[in-house]
DNA sequence: GTAGTACGATACCGTAGCGTAGCATAAAAG
DNA sequence: CTTTTATGCTACGCTACGGTATCGTACTAC
């Protein structure tokens, strides 16, 4: 990040990782309500009152936290072909839902945006963005015609997601590429069965 | 139930009536956390005192409030072909997932089991038991050929309940017998594409 | 009508958690 | 070496919540 630039005191980094990492800890164990600053400063080793400084409140605490949960989903490549970008994007979401701390933290991330307290300074879209490169590459295998354009999006959007959330929530699941292609297989011989 | 037999006495079935109902409320709007007996006493009208002369603690009646969520999901037919009990399956379940409470409640009913507090008084497996007919249902017509013998169950289970799920929590999203429909079709399309 | 019982109201204790204040210390920056 | 700044520590006030005790009241059952 462009922070690293300005943040140069490494007090002030030292500090806000460890805080994060603590939280991120608690959250993936317990969900929101687990990550308080008591429990987080003593886990840390970092003082309350230096959260504090580093935090304005609980809730933006928790947001960073949630964030940092988040998988990082690569945007899909235009230059292959829309079976193959859809595949990449797959295996992309696929791998990042099966890393921790995302796919333990998977339940929580799910639900933490539903709760009116918990949710108080998350942007209410943020799980959705998590996903708009899959929507973009189901978008564009529409409008090439590999699977049926009248495609409902959401529909299929659903349909791949849930496969990929459901794999990650069973722990006794593998997270690889060979999962990966299985769902877009799947997937794609569902719908080209279409009439 | 059969303990409408036993408690005869009308104040005690209003009392736990009350209770449940405004419990669920909570819990369907603020998830577990937002179960708490004080709030519950104030919008049932029920005297704290009294819930505690129902319920052992919080934790049973959050338990109890967490069942009242669940779908009823009646055993699949097995006098009716493979394809017809699944299809069957299919809708029953999509149609509980897309009653009220269950559909709003749906994330937390993910979540809660998870949570290392709030789980106390749950079964471990409540959640997996909804899913149990649907499971018999893959299972079977895996045996009878309608799909790969070789199908992977719990892999088939996680496509098949992953979809019906993320519908449901898309709240602009329909639960009605047509998706359930195209959710089996395009199930079955896939699978029987597999070579 | 009478006995049994469920209920409501109030008060109370203990704990967990959020957030702040004040001051001493250690570490970075020049 | 000196100044600046981030940090640690202790203590504190406040609120929400779980759970209990007590007592008077209202309803149910027979």
């Amino acid at each position: 990040m462009s922070e690293a630039l300005v943040d140069v005191d490494p007090r002030v980094r030292r500090s806000r990782e460890a805080v994060l990492a603590a939280s991120v800890a608690f959250f993936v164990a317990g969900g929101p309500r687990a990550v308080t600053v008591d429990a987080v400063s003593e886990a840390s080793g970092v003082a309350k009152t230096t959260i504090y400084r580093h935090w304005r409140d609980r809730a933006h605490l928790l947001a960073d936290t949630y964030r940092a949960c988040l998988p990082v989903v690569p945007a899909p490549d235009d230059s292959v072909s829309p079976e193959t970008a859809l595949r990449d994007v797959v295996r992309s979401l696929v791998h990042g839902m099966g890393q921790e701390p995302t796919r333990s933290a998977l339940p929580h991330l799910i639900a933490t945006p539903l709760d009116p307290v918990e949710s108080a300074a998350l942007p209410p879209d943020v799980l959705d963005q998590t996903f708009s490169p899959l929507v973009a590459s189901i978008e564009r295998a529409a409008s090439a015609g590999v699977i049926p354009k009248r495609t409902d999006t959401m529909e299929a959007k659903h349909q791949l997601v849930g496969f990929i959330i459901m794999s990650a929530i069973d722990p006794t699941c593998a997270m690889t590429n060979s999962l990966a292609d299985r769902v877009t297989e799947l997937f794609l011989a569902g719908r080209q069965a279409q009439t």
